[in-house]
DNA sequence: CCCTAGCGTTCTATGAACAGAACGTTCCAT
DNA sequence: ATGGAACGTTCTGTTCATAGAACGCTAGGG
């Protein structure tokens, strides 16, 4: 569908329901495509589901920041929703933008491939409480940023005790541990993983 | 749900655009390229020019609509608007000691608020050479990790120097450095704004 | 000196975008 | 059947983006 038609002076100067419209469908077919529900996607974004609902059935006239969260939740780029163009979202990324533990939450806000690794960016809050991580893959290093709260995470014989304004990297292909030792806590979190040839690199610049 | 960004009263833009100023910036970029008043914008796009004058200044959160008619009026794609955060940073700040400068891209990949502060992390990349950043607003924390290359860091006396997996927190409003030390460096930022409660607004009703 | 004209900013009222709760539905488990 | 859990929709009150007017500023002309 024509995301909307440049608007000759004289029509409605207030309201471009193609537009909201065309918006709505992206975000939808963001979502399922994702099967992610209104509820998961309103958890991740921290929108009202009730906004969600009315935003992909264009009733809604959203503001960039509401734009920017969903975008960011559903970690495509900006620019994605307004070329309402059905374009696939690229190869695998099947999961989904976020992944829950009983105490962690994890939400990808960024992607990228560097020439030897791919880089992932996850906002990750943690509840109190302790947290064991087998190892992933091989050769991947995480490094932790903690933004409040107060944190303990490394390898599980060694982890480093972090507060806010504080991080650590550590390998995350071996067994590690996160515990959040204050009520909440809320880092930032980035994983490499060095790039094998079967890794297919991903867009977005 | 990020309810509003912090405006320090006094205080000026932060050389690390948040959305709205970003967007901000690049509209007026555009309408003085054109040699457009803001009269002359707010009647091409049917706009109120009190509006365009708080957009520009990064003080509203343009909805669809608005960054819709203001884009056609300018005759450029919407995904213009949106890309504003990479390129160079901090529009013509600092004439400063920067060696060869300007090689800083800063892409936005997340934004929310905690209960204290407003949280923005920024995917930088570093080319070669120095650049001196001015002090933000008062309070900012800056926390940055080393994804590739290497780069130095931190206030403008006592700069870190870091590789790849490292990572240093330093205050954001005084004055600092980036280097680039490799050919070109990918870090991730993690920028923190205090949020007191009284500079959510200029004005009240 | 006024005056007027253009500029950008600030003010005021209104309507809409928002969060969150309440609701109706469907689909399991018991 | 009955409960409850998950889904998407609708409702309600609050916040904030918007239009347009009023304002202050800087010229330039008579």
């Amino acid at each position: 569908m024509p995301p909307r038609q440049p608007r000759p002076p004289g029509a409605e100067p207030t309201s471009f329901p193609d537009l909201s419209a065309s918006v709505g469908d992206r975000i939808k077919d963001l979502r399922t495509q994702r099967g992610l529900s209104l509820t998961a996607l309103a958890a991740a974004t921290r929108l009202g589901k009730g906004t969600l609902s009315e935003l992909e059935r264009g009733q809604r006239n959203p503001t960039l920041d509401t734009l920017f969260a969903i975008t960011t939740a559903l970690s495509v780029p900006l620019g994605d929703l307004l070329v309402a163009t059905s374009g696939d979202l690229g190869p695998g990324r099947p999961p989904g933008p976020q992944a829950h533990g009983q105490n962690i939450d994890a939400e990808l806000i960024g992607r990228w491939t560097e020439p030897a690794e791919l880089v992932e960016v996850y906002r990750m809050t943690v509840g109190q409480g302790r947290r064991q991580s087998p190892g992933h893959t091989a050769g991947v290093i995480e490094s932790i940023t903690v933004v409040s709260g107060e944190v303990a995470v490394g390898p599980t014989d060694d982890p480093a005790h972090l507060t806010s304004g504080q991080s650590h990297t550590f390998p995350g292909d071996q067994d590690h541990v996160y515990e959040g030792l204050a009520h909440h806590s809320t880092t930032v979190l980035v994983m490499r993983y060095p790039l094998t040839p079967e890794t297919t690199g991903d867009h977005h610049e």
